[in-house]
DNA sequence: TCGCCGTGCTAATACGTATTAGCATCTATG
DNA sequence: CATAGATGCTAATACGTATTAGCACGGCGA
């Protein structure tokens, strides 16, 4: 191993051109206004010593003596590249990555964050977070408490999800669950359903909160509208409870409940969707394996990933005006496992 | 929107706890050596203003003062996140978000390169590379140019796959292929395969190489051991060429390639392995749908990453001492598609 | 000839931290 | 009481870049 060699640097370069330093920089960031004039031969000669030297600015001093780093971070809640739930991320960081290098943005993931009580802080000791301009924030739950320290610092940065207010408005990229649920819970009643239940997990995320709020905003007609908590392992006996309550369509929350829920009616030979109606409210974020094409609704994460990207910016230079929230579009997956309620089953 | 708040900075604490920037510094960094005290009563009315505050050394100032940044830089050929060859990379990133985190480091991508002809570059204009600490290289095909220059420059990195030297010996984590496919193919002489093939891809990579020369320094006691170039979709002209040959076990580098090559075979009423043996070497690449259990060796990505992570900071701080190659061994996969070759086959 | 303006550049400074030489002040020692 | 040594801190400087005020020079009009 050699010894390190010292970085070249700008005072290398204007020695070498028999210019200053301030010149060296004012040609290299290209500087033409009125008030800053460079002969062009020196220009030249100050570029020809750049291109020799092989001299790149070192985007440190650079982001000292500046604004901007061009670095966007990237915090999630959970490590970034799981074996267990790489699905959950993946999109959002491909959206991320497509749009921050369109942009000409460089991405650092906080991953020297400590694992506190089980999940990821972003303020502890050597907070490193001002490494970045800004920075995006990933993950299912996320800590109301950092949130309002975020905006109390006045750092820029944004949610992927829908947030709540934490000491002032969150900027978000989220996806209207809301919406997409209630589009759902109306063609069931289209198709005559109706007593409905909503299967949740018994979480209070806000995505949870923004789906069940679309649950009860379009289930007024219906004759019953009930919600109840339920976990994959426990789907025998929320079918029960689906049968004894007389539900024939079923909104379930989480992917993998459905999936072991439509196994649970099968195996006790009952048909989906003639017996029993499922709705997925989302896709899977564990691997769960399945043929059935359900029905519910697609996440746009990429997109969401993409224009997490697009707001901070504007959030970090400013230009971006007043609130920076978005709730993007779901799109239906009709899949089969909706349909017509059998008659068969009693109702009055 | 606010005024962005100008950052709490040392000199900002000093002034609450009636000391200069200086002291601030050295109880910051806890700095206890012989030449440098500071009285328990300062240090702690000093670390309590720091708590009061919230304050953050800025890592930016910080690493423009010292040497390090506690950042590792990732640079990958390809997108990190493709949604295509999603697979390829994953392992990587797994390990190395695992190791850094371990260590301590914030992991950045550098997403910024343009791409050039079709791949990104690490060096153009704005060269970001010294934002990192050092670097983990990542993909198929490392431009030998760009590894000389980072030579060159003294700049901290790591291969990840090994490389031929570049203008000096190149650091690598690698795989090694060479002795996996040389376990494989004494494992058919075992069995008694006389005519073996090797089906690559055309690729001059190193990883290719060493497949190659594993082939070659195993099957020396084979009656027959050639090379050809096969892609997937030419899987019944390969699977002619092995028959005309005499070739009772083919070696395919890609694994999509093996894919088609046994489905050539069963739709000609071939068995594998009884007519054909076909081994795999190394893991898909791209998702690519199969029930066969193939016969082969697992590339231990993972661990590659770990290392790599291992390997970077070593060299960074110089603690490393000499050359940082390491070549990881691969494991076998037992697989079902590598038997003894059916002596109905017209052998001598 | 003087003043004025346009041109081309440089000196000085800021950014926030780390490091080091060295200045006071106190304590122990002769 | 003078002095040596330990103690506790600060002033100064470096890191590499961006920015800005302003200097020196030459040409031109009056």
């Amino acid at each position: 191993m050699t010894a390190p060699l010292r970085r070249v640097t700008q005072r290398d370069i204007a020695r070498m051109a028999g210019v200053s330093q301030a010149t060296v920089s004012l040609v290299l960031n290209n500087r033409t206004d009125a008030d800053v004039r460079i002969a062009p031969e020196t220009r030249d000669r100050v570029l020809r010593v750049i291109a020799e030297t092989g001299y790149a600015a070192d985007p440190v001093a650079r982001r000292l003596a500046s604004r901007f780093n061009r670095i966007i971070g990237v915090f999630t809640y959970e490590p970034a590249f799981p074996s267990g739930s790489r699905d959950f991320f993946h999109p959002f960081l491909l959206g991320i990555e497509e749009y921050a290098e369109r942009v000409g943005c460089d991405l650092l993931l906080f991953t020297s964050a400590p694992v506190v009580d089980g999940r990821r802080r972003i303020f502890h000791q050597d907070n490193r977070l001002r490494l970045a301009d800004g920075c995006i924030l990933l993950g299912r739950e996320i800590d109301g408490a950092e949130l309002q320290r975020l905006n109390g610092d006045g750092y820029p940065y944004v949610a992927v999800g829908r947030r709540d207010d934490a000491g002032g408005p969150v900027p978000y990229v989220g996806a209207d669950y809301a919406s997409a649920v209630s589009r759902l819970v109306e063609t069931a009643l289209r198709h005559g359903h109706r007593r409905l239940t909503y299967v949740g997990m018994g979480m209070t995320a806000e995505s949870s909160q923004d789906r069940r709020q679309g649950f009860v905003a379009a289930a007024g007609t219906a004759e019953s509208a009930r919600q109840v908590a339920a976990a994959p392992g426990a789907a025998d006996a929320t079918l029960d409870d689906l049968l004894a309550d007389g539900s024939t369509a079923a909104f379930v929350e989480d992917f993998a409940t459905a999936v072991a829920l439509e196994a649970a009616a099968r195996r006790r030979g009952l048909t989906v969707p003639g017996d029993l109606s499922i709705v997925t409210l989302g896709d899977p974020t564990v691997p769960v394996p399945t043929d059935i094409a359900f029905t519910g609704f697609r996440i746009p994460r990429e997109e969401m990933g993409r224009q997490s990207v697009e707001v901070l910016t504007g959030v970090i230079d400013g230009s971006a005006g007043g609130l920076q929230q978005r709730l993007l579009p779901c799109e239906l997956v009709e899949g089969s496992t909706l349909g017509t309620p059998d008659p068969a089953v009693d109702r009055p």
